[in-house]
DNA sequence: CCATTTGTGTAGTATTTACTACACACTACG
DNA sequence: CGTAGTGTGTAGTAAATACTACACAAATGG
């Protein structure tokens, strides 16, 4: 129960921040409506009734409410399947980079993803 | 049908070496058994008739059978789920990284794992 | 030739996933 | 005051997931 809740209340808080904020059009039904869902079935899920939607629907939340998707994915339990194509293409490289990189602090991995974008090897 | 198919035939021949190769205890039955599963499940999966099984279950069929996890939990589909914790306790760190890997040689991916393995930082 | 072992066919099932549909009560506001 | 919009409760469902149980026919082996 801990996680769903943390993702609903994730949800729901952001959402409120968007409401107050001003920028009318995110009640839970309106967010409902743009992402495409029943407004009880978001109702549920903001307060952990209900688990974690799809990863589509997690998605289209995380695009309307301005949030990094891959972000709220983990939060949902879940990772963005276009990640998961690129681990199984290249099963054994991956896996081995990623538990090597499990107890790497964030500066280190940080910086190995710039040596990467910049091209130093 | 096509990856459920060659996940299948991959554990046949797999099994089949083993069986062939002297190393006795590796008929369908048998490894059905030492994996915990039905002999016709097994069947039906080696002829791709059914998707791939549960990620525990091809854990298991990758390790009676001498083959890395990672690989067969690939064909079949998958990514072990340590990896996908790993992903998810710092989703923004690793998505970025994954995706900037993407179009990576093999090569430089390599170099990459040894230089954290080795720390040369 | 009889018992065992082998792979396979058929017919299910329990659980999880990812939702929908509709009705209800409360509040707000014009 | 009514009506529009708000969140929520109840009761489902279709499809996917991950299997089991049992029976059968062909091959194998002592």
């Amino acid at each position: 129960m801990g996680r769903e809740a943390s993702f609903g209340e994730f949800v729901r808080s952001c959402r409120e921040l968007k409401a107050d904020g001003g920028e009318k059009g995110f009640s839970l039904r309106k967010l409902a409506e743009r992402v495409g869902i029943e407004p009880s079935y978001l109702s549920k899920i903001e307060r952990g009734q209900q688990p974690p939607p799809g990863e589509e629907t997690i998605s289209r939340i995380a695009e309307e409410l301005g949030e990094d998707p891959d972000v709220m994915l983990a939060m949902g339990g879940k990772v963005s399947s276009d990640l998961l194509e690129v681990i199984r293409s290249r099963p054994r490289l991956f896996a081995d980079l990623i538990r090597e990189l499990k107890n790497t602090p964030d500066k280190a991995v940080l910086r190995l993803v710039r040596e990467v974008r910049d091209g130093e090897w």
